[in-house]
DNA sequence: TACCTGCTTTGACTAATGTCAATTAATGTA
DNA sequence: TACATTAATTGACATTAGTCAAAGCAGGTA
């Protein structure tokens, strides 16, 4: 399990010793498809580091409806923002699409070590930052830009460096949401991308025909990323 | 000055020899209406307090569009999460709104103060963390809610509790690009309200007449905020 | 294999919001 | 005060994306 904690960016730069506490009281737990950790409004006491599948972070609108805020996927953590606050309830719900494995670590015990150190904070400190930028990424998003906008920008930033083929790895409902789309209209928005011989598409392996549609497409009304 | 550090929530906590250190480092802006502190991109080595007036925090699409993320008001500091990213610079452009008054503080000498004091890490982990619910409470509201429940959540959680009446305090464009609705829109969403008797508004002057149909407007597609 | 069941796609239609253009307040300033 | 400028409102219209319903395609299982 220390291995897996190493290579996250949370844990890897830990001391030994760090690293040992940490270890020595995190738990892991294995997921089946759809089943949750936490539900929206749970008392938060614990973290939780994605080693294997992904884990939907979600809200649950009154009549049913969900948007989902993020796909976490092995190495990253989630829920650890939530320790600071006076009463800390997750602001989501939890399940995992497929079988996933995740690490557990207590709120309280990781505080401890907080305050024991400087560095460990500043770690956090830089981990919520950026998580923090990558939130008014997306509102900036879903404001400023359209579906087909989202859609292209979606797959142009997850397509390999080395290949024009790639799979999408979550079902596409899932991803509709994720990008505050309704699946028939992510359907859609891929079919016009297909006809116009940007991409194409076979269940759930993509193939980026026009690298230069594609993104063109993604800009329309994006920003240039290095300025954000 | 120090007595305005006080009186906020990041600073209101240090100990009187941080407080004094902060103080001695600060430096007072004062804006008039349009002024800039930064633009989006511009290397971020510095943070803010208001201490008087609203700072805009915007985000500007290729097209001219603009969106305002957030309006700050006096007691609240804004760009502190950024000093932990490697080459930090603004996710955003900021302007007063009206005169206005700022107080500035280097990043690097915050930062060589939180290197010093858990207890002020933890400050600002927590600030961040509440940052960050706000965000996420954000793209909820967007991707969950129509255009009138986001209005109608706004007018709600502004109104005052002692009184039915209050005032905008910024203009109406300002208000609708931060509620990321155009002004038109704006427009006839407040004149639906106004025709059903919920409220009245004269100028920057809104008077809630009808609190349980507003409550319920906003609430149509929102979260009970217990649960957030 | 054959059948569920749940995802995805498609079509027809609707609702919400944005766009454009014109008009009417406001506001600041010579 | 009168003018110029900006903000707010209104109407007519266009566009985008959502809704509903049906049909096609999986993948899993008896």
């Amino acid at each position: 399990m220390k291995e897996e904690l190493r290579n996250c960016l949370l844990f890897g730069r830990l001391t030994e010793e760090q690293l040992d506490r940490v270890d020595r009281r995190a738990k892991r737990i294995i997921l089946k498809e759809g089943d949750s950790l936490f539900e929206q409004g749970d008392t938060a006491d614990r973290f939780y580091l994605v080693t294997r599948g992904h884990i939907k972070l979600f809200r649950l609108a009154p009549d049913g409806n969900e948007k989902v805020i993020e796909v976490v996927d092995p190495g990253n953590t989630f829920a650890e923002a939530l320790m600071f606050l006076d009463q800390p309830r997750y602001p989501v719900c939890s399940q995992a699409l497929g079988v996933s494995e995740v690490i557990s670590i207590n709120s309280a015990d990781f505080m401890e070590m907080l305050r024991n150190s400087v560095d460990l904070c500043l770690l956090l400190l830089g981990d919520m930052s950026f998580r923090l930028r990558g939130l008014i990424r997306e509102i900036d998003d879903l404001s400023l830009h359209s579906a087909t906008c989202r859609v292209a920008a979606y797959l142009y930033t997850h397509k390999p460096e080395d290949s024009k083929e790639f799979d999408l790895e979550i079902p596409k409902h899932v991803l509709a949401s994720r990008l505050s789309v309704k699946p028939e209209t992510f359907s859609r928005i891929i079919k016009g991308l297909k006809s116009k011989g940007v991409l194409e598409i076979k269940g759930s392996k993509v193939i980026i025909n026009d690298l230069e549609a594609l993104e063109q497409t993604a800009d329309v009304c994006a920003l240039p990323t290095e300025e954000t």
